[in-house]
DNA sequence: GCCAACGTTGGC
DNA sequence: GCCAACGTTGGC
């Protein structure tokens, strides 16, 4: 069992976008960014747990995500149509791959990215490093514990 | 294979 | 809106 932060603009894609689609859950397409490509091509497993993160104004973790498909082919990177489109990748030699996630849970309280700098124990965490700007990010278990029940408690 | 130029991300 | 960080592109 892994666990992951990914991030989302929420103007892009929320978490309440993600409530609202067929069966909560939706394939996670457009990534065009090949260590987190990888990522989910070779570590992600269904089971695995997901914190859902909204970047940009009001940046915080807002709730849980759950890995429900493992990596397949990003099918909107060899549509000319879509804005993640790849004149590279091709259905038969495809470039890009995504996972489906499904919803768990919105937290009552987003806890923001500036709290979650203050925190005791997530000061090694990925998503606080300077300049760090993968979509798709490992996070530990203690990590995911501390954030888990930081939640609770708001 | 190097590196300058450029584009994008994302916090502030 | 600014800008630092980072990835990608393309000339050499």
């Amino acid at each position: 069992m892994k666990y992951w932060l990914m991030k989302s603009e929420p103007d892009c894609f929320s978490l309440e976008d993600l409530i609202n689609s067929p069966d909560q859950t939706t394939p996670w397409d457009g990534v065009r960014n090949y260590q987190a490509r990888n990522l989910m091509r070779e570590e992600m497993k269904t089971g695995d747990k997901v914190l859902f993160y909204h970047s940009g104004k009001n940046a915080a973790v807002v709730g849980l995500a759950e890995v429900v498909r493992e990596a397949y082919p990003d099918f909107t990177s060899w549509d000319p149509e879509n804005s993640h489109f790849d004149s590279k990748s091709t259905p038969e030699s495809p470039r890009w791959f995504m996972v489906d996630v499904k919803f768990v849970k919105q937290f009552s309280n987003p806890i923001p990215l500036n709290y979650l700098k203050t925190v005791e124990g997530l000061e090694g965490m990925a998503l606080l490093r300077k300049g760090n700007r993968l979509s798709v990010q490992p996070v530990t278990e203690e990590e995911y514990a501390v954030i888990t029940k930081l939640a609770e408690e708001m």
